[in-house]
DNA sequence: CACCAGGCCCTAT
DNA sequence: ATAGGGCATGGT
């Protein structure tokens, strides 16, 4: 497995965060804090549309769990409208923003929870599912937990690494092919999935 | 104009 | 357990 993290080093070069913040090692909290937003945002929606979103909500001075929580329905809608889906969007990310915010007690002290014990708190909260959950640990948290997505699956049928492609398997299969349990390196082993299933990639 | 994009939930078999 | 429909926008 470390070997297709090699090769594919190789084809790409390291990821840069030419395209989104996922690649970047968010540090600040801001940034943590963006990379959570994204992640609801980037549900079923193309990356551009994202950057739209985000880019609205920067200008509105709502780019934060706080002023997300606290922001007005409506104007949270109407902000992140270009994702789409922005009823259903608005709504987790009230959810999740009102999780972090106010029942963990902020983003310091939520990193602090064991990470299955909390993966297991957001996999509870309507609108979170494995991938966006993991997209949280991996990315904003700095939790060794390998992101399956549309285009890992796909690379894994291509390449015909495994005939079972629930989440957990697929997990798995990274995870302990990978050996050690290395956040950076999951980062960017996926960045360089998803960099290879963008365009000519295949 | 049709189709697609880095999910998730709910409902019906 | 698993399949299918709904949610919505902007780009090609």
């Amino acid at each position: 497995m470390y070997a297709l993290y090699e090769t594919l080093l190789k084809k790409h070069g390291k990821p840069q965060g030419q395209w989104s913040l996922w690649c970047k090692r968010p540090k600040t909290k801001s940034e943590k804090e963006t990379v959570i937003i994204e992640s609801i945002l980037t549900q079923r929606a193309n990356w551009n549309n994202v950057c739209l979103a985000v880019s609205n909500l920067k200008d509105a001075g709502v780019l934060g769990l706080k002023q997300i929580f606290s922001a007005e329905e409506e104007k949270l809608q109407r902000h992140i409208r270009p994702s789409g889906f922005y009823k259903i969007k608005s709504q987790r990310l009230k959810i999740l923003s009102g999780f972090i915010a106010k029942e963990c007690g902020g983003i310091d002290k939520a990193i602090k929870i064991p990470a299955p014990l909390l993966r297991e708190k957001l996999l509870s909260l309507n609108g979170i599912g494995e991938e966006t959950a993991d997209d949280i640990l991996l990315y904003a948290f700095e939790k060794p937990f390998f992101v399956i997505d549309e285009y890992t699956r796909r690379l894994v049928k291509k390449l015909e690494l495994s005939d079972n492609f629930s989440y957990g398997r697929l997990q798995e299969l990274f995870e302990k092919g990978l050996g050690k349990k290395d956040y950076a390196l999951y980062q960017d082993f996926h960045a360089l999935i998803v960099m290879g299933g963008k365009k000519d990639g295949k």
